[in-house]
DNA sequence: GGTAATATGCGTATGCCGCACGCAATAGGA
DNA sequence: TCCTATTGCGTGCGGCATACGCATATTACC
């Protein structure tokens, strides 16, 4: 029994408290410090760049010192994405609904914008950590007195997330052409155009000309889902 | 020079002939039965349960005999993918636009209730299938008539499709306690029940019944979008 | 039928990866 | 001062994708 390695699980990490231990040397790296430099490397270079190994060389320290404050590497990228997410946005609600939840939807979307392999996080099975939940806390706390049930609220906060995780890809793929990578030219080349007319005809349409603001896929998602909720609302 | 190994590349896997040379000897494997082979992996087990050795041991092959079919893994998910989204719905138009969305989002979104991993594939940059292709060509087409420019009907395919990928993790989560992983017991257990007021009500109430048809995430999510969608086109 | 050309199946090897284990060094408490 | 908890981290293991090249099977051509 020389090591007992008692580390604090999961949720622990992200909710718990951070008081080290009174005995033994003085840690020389901190969670935090480690957690940011994963952050910048799977920024700089995605995340399939980011190796324990790698994370470690960056920190200039041995590979398995970064186990003395992480258990797992799936421990990390919770941590990574609770970082990445950030503090939630102060909306005053002063001005509505339909705005505060608009800003909302941008705070939501731009943390995808700097952090693009944060989709790829979110979409599996996780703990939430602090940042995410004050990100519910406040869309939630938006739609106070709009009449909503509890369910109808929740449902509410769920689509408007739901719907910028949708458009991430889209708003990362900024300057590509059109959705992802479908391009007229490859089904020409394959010989396929009769058997997809209409994406043909809209594709070789909308590739013309640059779209205007309204014409880009999350601003023009977003009136519509905000329109729909708007609907929603008025009808009680 | 011994080897040449020319083999089609990305697209061409997806969309070209599959002739195969008259010399040499009969292939034991067709490229067919192993994506399959490995969708059904995938659907048993998951993602992560998918290896070539894995896959190659399934199908009773050496480990490198699956290489001269597919020229890399990734290749392979991409023609999993395609496998799994499968034929596209046949909508006939004549019910009118919304109910040609609806059919077209619940086909969409069965995809990710019967291949969950098929959500973590769609989210990267990739090659579009045919049967991908299939399905925004039957999307599209079901607004043809509309009176949306080219750019709106491929923004509003995007704005169903975005909304159906990002709701996707709550479906598949069915039997889970609501949003993912956060759960008033978590909250409560760490004492931060003050810092996140509207998110405790919130739980609470929901997770006292089991909720309605219309309360589900994805029932309320599909109709508020259908109904923002709707404005826009009456508005017209 | 013989031979050359071309495929195929796949054993072997390489270089990554996450991480278990345990030891030597460190530093507070007694 | 000695004890004990804790740290940094070297070493090793099993698994991963896949490059390389050999033996073998099949066909084309003469």
């Amino acid at each position: 029994m020389t090591d007992r390695r008692v580390q604090p699980s999961g949720a622990q990490l992200l909710w718990g408290d951070r008081n080290r231990p009174p005995r033994g040397p003085k840690p020389t790296m901190s969670l935090p410090r480690i957690v940011e430099a994963a952050v910048r490397l799977a920024d700089a270079e995605g995340l399939e760049a980011l190796s324990m190994q790698r994370l470690a060389g960056e920190l200039g320290v041995g590979t398995m010192s970064l186990y003395r404050y992480v258990p797992s590497k799936d421990e990390l990228t919770s941590l990574m994405l609770d970082t990445a997410i950030g503090a939630p946005p102060d909306i005053g609600k002063r001005t509505g609904w339909r705005s505060a939840m608009e800003t909302w939807a941008r705070a939501n979307v731009r943390v995808f914008e700097r952090h693009p392999w944060a989709l790829a996080l979110v979409t599996r099975p996780r703990v939430m950590g602090p940042n995410e939940v004050g990100f519910l806390e406040a869309g939630l706390a938006a739609l106070r007195g709009t009449g909503l049930g509890p369910a109808d609220m929740l449902n509410t906060v769920l689509l408007v997330n739901g719907f910028v995780r949708g458009s991430a890809p889209f708003v990362a793929d900024r300057g590509s052409d059109g959705p992802q990578m479908i391009s007229a030219t490859m089904l020409a080349e394959f010989g396929q155009q009769e058997a997809f007319p209409t994406v043909c005809e809209v594709m070789a349409a909308v590739a013309q000309r640059r779209p205007r603001k309204a014409e880009v896929p999350f601003e023009y998602g977003l009136r519509r889902v905000l329109d729909g909720i708007a609907a929603r609302i008025e009808q009680l």
